[in-house]
DNA sequence: GGCACTGATGCGCAGATGCGCATACGAACG
DNA sequence: CGTTCGTATGCGCATCTGCGCATCAGTGCC
């Protein structure tokens, strides 16, 4: 087991929460304060702060005081290139799975009971 | 709070695994069976054909039976693409950070007690 | 049909995570 | 100084996850 491999999976840990995905995406609009996340990303202010200090520990954001705020930015830009690549291929999936269920008419959604077999490997 | 974004977060939360990744880079060289992932990664028998259910569920990987064995593949070849991204991403952090410890030849390892302060904003 | 091999599943436990809530801390302003 | 605004932290709970282990299920060979 490589350790670059295990620090990629502590990156992907962090990156895996909607909320957290929703404020770096905040984020890549420009540096914001922790108030302003909160409302952008709808939810409470200690909620936020914890995940910034996530995102903080593993070198996604970085901080900064601004006056009374506290300003957050994101430190590598090409972490969000490699997210919007991700969200290339889930949208390429989706329209997959569009596709798919338009030329199938859904024949028998009920999983025809006379051909019932066990689901070994029928995905 | 996008949809596709809780999508993109489920993906990223199937990869956030060490053991995961590890198969998803030897899958990246070709199809293999279970045991054979399982020598490879270092892992026992049904460890690593759970991993794989989570990997398959989440559309990462597909299956086909090959003989008694069971074919495991990669999906979309562009997800190892944006998991190189973040590799990048990170050897480069790694290389900053060595760096960093190069030219501050750790002048005094105990925190200074003489300038000490609270840890606010010192990361 | 029985056997051997390959892969999948169920179970129980230990550890980690996210959230709301209340509260503490730090900085600016009067 | 005390107040107020903005942010961080501690706590407790419900939930989830990964793992080892034992066992079950499917396939091909004799």
């Amino acid at each position: 087991m490589d350790e670059i491999t295990i620090l990629q999976a502590e990156v992907l840990k962090t990156l895996a929460s909607p909320r957290r995905l929703a404020i770096l995406h905040s984020l890549a609009d420009g540096p914001r304060g922790v108030g302003e996340l909160a409302i952008k990303v709808g939810a409470t202010q200690p909620n936020v702060s914890q995940h910034l200090a996530v995102l903080r520990t593993a070198g996604l954001v970085e901080a900064e005081r601004d006056g009374r705020e506290v300003s957050y930015r994101l430190s590598d830009p090409d972490v969000m290139v490699a997210c919007a690549i991700m969200r290339t291929v889930l949208e390429r999936r989706l329209m997959r799975l569009a596709s798919l269920s338009t030329t199938t008419p859904t024949p028998t959604p009920t999983a025809t009971p006379t051909t019932r077999q066990r689901a070994t490997l029928s995905a």
